[in-house]
DNA sequence: AGAATTCATGCAATCGCTTTCATTGTTCCT
DNA sequence: AGGAACAATGAAAGCGATTGCATGAATTCT
């Protein structure tokens, strides 16, 4: 008794093969009689389609490959769930690769996966512009959080919220700024530098630049430590992991926040919240992110040769408790 | 010009589409000769095998199927990590499904996954044992974190950790404790509780158990403030994020840790270094978990039928600096 | 030298499904 | 009633690989 195939469903119903196949896919084609007892035998029989088979022929895998760059960064749980989610209502699985911050893992696996996915998505990528290119060439791919002429992409974009964070800290009396910057080799670190230098200067603050520094805990406590030399009494932390090491760091010396100094985060992962002051930060729209990755993913895999979409979703600044005004002494 | 086939390759070096094939499963029993020269011309043309057609004939998708019931909680990530590293050491890819906490979801996705992997990792499953023995009958499966005499499994074990951070607590002086339960359908929160009741019992300390609470901040909270109602001078909470709850709930009440209280989390998530004050707790040996699971897998998948293994792997106490002497107020 | 092995290769079947094309009845027009 | 249009189905050709069996050549043995 081996698993049962549409052979075997026909079989048993007196019709042949491509009837049973027609009843799956092109229902409208079949009597209404004939349909109800081959889904009854094939429901008998716990009948599944077998995949692979189904793919040789129709040459669709109904899978999408994702590659993130860092699986441990929070930043990407959310998104993960969101792709997924979104995915698995088109009717395609996802297939999930951690580059594990490498550049060179990146491109070898969307080399791996060509052929058994329709299409990837890269999260933040650490390639370069070429090789990106290069390793997408003739296979349907979107970019998050990187724009690329020729390639896909969907972006969010904090520039405005980090805008009304700059005011919301100049509301708060702060004049003297320092923006502790990111990794120099992340698009997301270098806007998100550029649009709070932008800031700055059309409110014409001090602003004192300082790192890079690596996306991490313990490059966030350096960036504490630099802050501490500088006069600025608020900083733009990278992104909220990098904002919590500039709390621990600065709770160490026994500075006070938001009391002596305040902190903005981005990103509004979950440690966000959990950390003692909760962090004042910009919200990225995940769901949306995830979902219109997953959309246009799907377009390319239909229309294959395109042209590439460039999708930009705004982040939203909220304010919680890392934020306050300026003091006094 | 389309896809180059093991055909287009035979044509091409004047040989058998057979001899082709050899080439990449059984070199040995390809001449010297014809063997560099297929390679040459696959590596020029580009030639990548269609797994779908492998598939198709070999019945194995080089697949594994990785369920996790909540990719938000941070206890996954570096297991998934572990689990892809080494499940592509073996050859196969890992397809990721997020169950969103839901036992329904869990069967569901394993059922939709059968024929698309060769097996499945089931982490951390909330979904009933008569259940979870059903979705997985015919399909090699391994459970993490949850044993079930049936179906293979790697578990976890913090007892002996949580003896020593009993231990750790009764040398700082600390007499009177808090049990702060987790989550009753989770076969670790029951673990846990039962390993402190022991040591408690076995020390003859006072153990008062509180809960359950939920896995999450908020229930941490909660728990932090159900634990200020008794005379607990130690807490032990159910896992990092509940214990980052509870750090959280006390500071806003101006309780000092450790000062006047400890707190032990478990689990050793990224949380557990960024939180001020950073987090004694149990680390889970992620790596071997991950790895283990895809062996015992990889075991299941070759040789079907075989008997279930068990695995148990120790966690390991981690003092830091949520936990200290007793306050002698 | 002739028989027996061994080696390298090709032939062809097969995996399970989709899909085109041809073949039946049926129904509908005029 | 005769032919057109249509609905329901089957036969068969792939999709791109793997693999058991057969074959012919080269090597070894006696």
């Amino acid at each position: 008794m081996s698993k049962p195939t549409i052979y075997s469903i026909a079989q048993r119903c007196g019709v042949s093969a491509a009837t049973v196949s027609r009843v799956f896919n092109r229902p409208e084609l079949v009597s209404t009689r004939v349909r109800e007892q081959v889904t009854a035998v094939a429901r008998e029989l716990g009948y599944l389609p077998n995949p692979a088979a189904r793919g040789l022929v129709t040459g669709r895998a109904e899978t999408i490959g994702l590659i993130v760059s860092d699986i441990t960064n929070p930043f990407f749980p959310l998104l993960v769930r969101s792709i997924q989610r979104t995915a698995e209502r088109m009717g395609s699985s996802v297939m999930l690769v951690d580059a594990e911050e490498s550049a060179a893992a990146e491109v070898r696996h969307v080399a791996r996966l060509r052929g058994r996915v329709d299409g990837v998505i890269v999260a933040s990528p650490r390639s370069s512009s070429a090789a990106l290119r290069e390793a997408a060439k003739g296979l349907p791919c979107v970019l998050l959080n990187r724009p690329l002429r020729d390639l896909s992409s969907v972006i969010c974009d904090n520039t405005s919220a980090l805008f009304d964070a700059g005011e919301h800290l100049h509301k708060h009396g702060h004049r003297s700024f320092a923006l502790l910057a990111g990794p120099s080799a992340s698009w997301a670190a270098a806007r998100r530098s550029q649009a709070i230098r932008g800031w700055a200067r059309g409110r014409g603050v001090e602003l004192t630049e300082l790192g890079p520094f690596r996306a991490t805990f313990k490059g966030g406590r350096q960036a504490g430590a630099a802050l501490l030399e500088t006069g600025a009494t608020a900083a733009f932390a990278f992104d909220d992991l990098t904002a919590c090491g500039v709390l621990a760091e600065l709770a160490g010396r026994g500075v006070a926040v938001p009391g002596d100094r305040s902190v903005v985060g981005c990103d509004d992962v979950l440690l966000a919240r959990t950390v003692t002051p909760s962090l004042t930060t910009v919200t990225a729209p995940m769901d949306d992110l995830g979902a219109t990755a997953v959309q246009v993913l799907t377009r390319q895999i239909e229309a294959p040769g395109g042209a590439p979409e460039h999708h930009r979703l705004p982040g939203v600044f909220v304010a919680r408790d890392s934020t306050g005004p300026r003091s006094t002494s």
